[in-house]
DNA sequence: TCAAGGTTCTAATACAAATTAGATTTGCTG
DNA sequence: CAGCAAATCTAATTTGTATTAGAACCTTGA
């Protein structure tokens, strides 16, 4: 259908083989003994005609093509503010920019309602790309264990339990920032820390709270108080029985919370940080409504994004196992809601 | 290397011919006639071994590969909040799931500083996808020209003069929407209205001067004030020559002015819109640094970047001209600051 | 009983590129 | 001048699927 230009057209119009034209092609003139004058009238005629590649025949034949899959479980560019993926996004533009790579979305596969499933309707497009990277937080342990027997290359951006171990993956470093965290507020003097966590158990959520627990068994025994709040439960009340307590600093899961604790103080008149200490565990974006400088973790999605793509190229390569996989660092910003706590 | 199930593993499982295979999963049974019998144990052998198609052999068959490229001369996910492209790509995105393709975003050809050349070291890479849209309002009509004189499919968004009768093209309707707007200001009352424009040339904003300049002649003779401002023009000094040439009523052609001008009006006990109407051409986004619902028209953009690959995939069926080309309506937002210029 | 027609399947091929295993020519050595 | 190697190219095959053309068998009617 197309006037596309394929190899043999070149060849008919150089005078020799498909062949020779894509060992020329492909730099391979040296180890096959391709002469100079021959080589040349073969670029030559690929100039003229604007011969590119056939994607699906080289993919086909098993060979690379410069293309990355990106594939999430739900659309990258969401209609609602504040997409979780953008910034990994922004970091694997970046980093295809560096390695002259091309990116494939994969929104073919969300046609049907609900999480895109890779397998469904027996549609895997992923194969058009060399290899992909994956992100997602739904539960598709099963897609993905099924991907990597199957040997398709790719990286996972996260981390689940049972796919550890059979995929490359890229995550953030919460163990160490959360345990580096605690022994910050130990030392500010706090004995008695809560957490605010989301109800839902995905895997950064997990390692959070699993880091906080452990920093509150290693530092000193039973001196801290746990808590773990579901939506909603962040009434006046809940306030004043925390602080009751005892509890002098709070570690918040999501970013989202912050300002509705800030509220909640305010009312009751409860200072921050001078009667609680209060600390982010996620990244914060600069707007207009965030009302102070908390103090918080910063998590490195962009650099996440730009190291999966280098990850990708070097699995491509075959320079790591499969069970390969980074943990990259938490930043700290120090803000101001973290104090001692009063006397 | 692949423990992939092929359609000839079926086949043998089954005890037919690769044939019969593929014309029974891809459900022509009827039409060549293949027993019920057979079918039922070909679907059996199909679940049995977890076979799917695999697509770059079914795309290197089709002559399609399914992929449609996206080009901005600059790169799309930008570190800077407020890309110029995110609701097009969104509506892009949207499109691609409903109609079934995949999208690849040309990241390889930012390598080197400044706009991306489509034609990197002489070769057009957008050849690997079946075709393009392409966005940017840099100047680059030679390359669009070129592209257009190699027959490759593609639609541009936006308006170009030279490339407008060369490539099918989705943009909004600016002429009108100012148009409707001048003559409802007019209806209104306002006899003396400035425009308030940005110090570049690019096309959408040519067209909404034009049609400004269009509607101030076809609606009352000489009864109109133009006035095209630099960026730092906008100072008190500027309000008040402004008012005390009897302007009742401005068009802000950027939206990042408009909140410099309600300062500025603010500052001089300036009222809008009781003695100055106040009108956007362009969309706002909800943001906490917006003071007011502005009266304002909107840009389609998503729906144009949703169409935009309609119209592609119309294209590559063949289905119009190559000076084909399509104005969608701008939305209109009532809001606030428009009213009856004072007494 | 033989041609016509239907039913049910298969062989062969195309798609575009990559690769393996030669084929052909030339040059050089003994 | 036989013989061997290097230089330079090509034929044939592979990848997995879709499709065309037709083969083989069976039924039916005259």
């Amino acid at each position: 259908m197309t006037g596309r230009p394929r190899q043999s057209d070149i060849a008919k119009l150089a005078g020799v083989s498909q062949t020779t034209v894509s060992l020329t092609l492909n730099g391979k003139t040296a180890e096959h003994g391709i002469n100079n004058e021959t080589e040349q009238k073969i670029m030559a005629a690929a100039r003229q005609l604007g011969y590119v590649p056939n994607v699906t025949a080289r993919a086909l034949r098993g060979g690379r093509n410069g293309l990355i899959g990106v594939h999430a479980f739900e659309p990258l560019f969401p209609t609602s503010k504040e997409s979780y993926y953008e910034e990994i996004m922004i970091g694997i533009e970046q980093q295809a920019i560096r390695s002259g790579q091309d990116l494939v979305l994969f929104t073919s596969m969300h046609q049907d309602e609900g999480p895109a499933s890779i397998f469904h309707e027996g549609r895997n497009r992923l194969r058009i790309a060399d290899g992909a990277i994956i992100l997602g937080f739904d539960e598709h342990d099963d897609e993905l264990a099924r991907l990597a027997a199957e040997g398709f290359p790719f990286v996972f951006i996260g981390r689940r339990e049972k796919a550890a171990a059979l995929m490359p993956y890229v995550t953030a470093d919460y163990v160490t920032a959360v345990s580096d965290l605690m022994r910050l507020i130990h030392r500010h003097g706090h004995r008695r820390v809560a957490y605010i966590g989301v109800p839902d158990n995905v895997m950064p959520r997990l390692e959070r709270r699993h880091s906080f627990r452990m920093a509150c068994t290693d530092l000193d025994l039973t001196i801290v108080d746990s808590t773990l709040a579901n939506y909603g439960e962040l009434d006046p009340g809940w306030l004043e029985r925390l602080l009751d307590g005892g509890t002098t600093a709070l570690l918040v899961e999501s970013t989202s919370h912050l300002e509705e604790i800030a509220a909640l103080c305010a009312g009751a008149g409860v200072e921050i940080p001078d009667r609680l200490s209060v600390v982010g565990l996620d990244s914060i974006n600069n707007s207009p409504a965030i009302s102070r400088r908390w103090t918080h973790l910063t998590v490195p999605r962009l650099p996440i994004g730009a190291r999966a793509v280098e990850l990708l190229l070097e699995v491509l390569d075959g320079q790591h196992e499969l069970t390969y996989h980074e943990r990259l660092p938490c930043g700290f910003e120090p803000g101001v809601t973290l104090a001692r706590p009063p006397a």
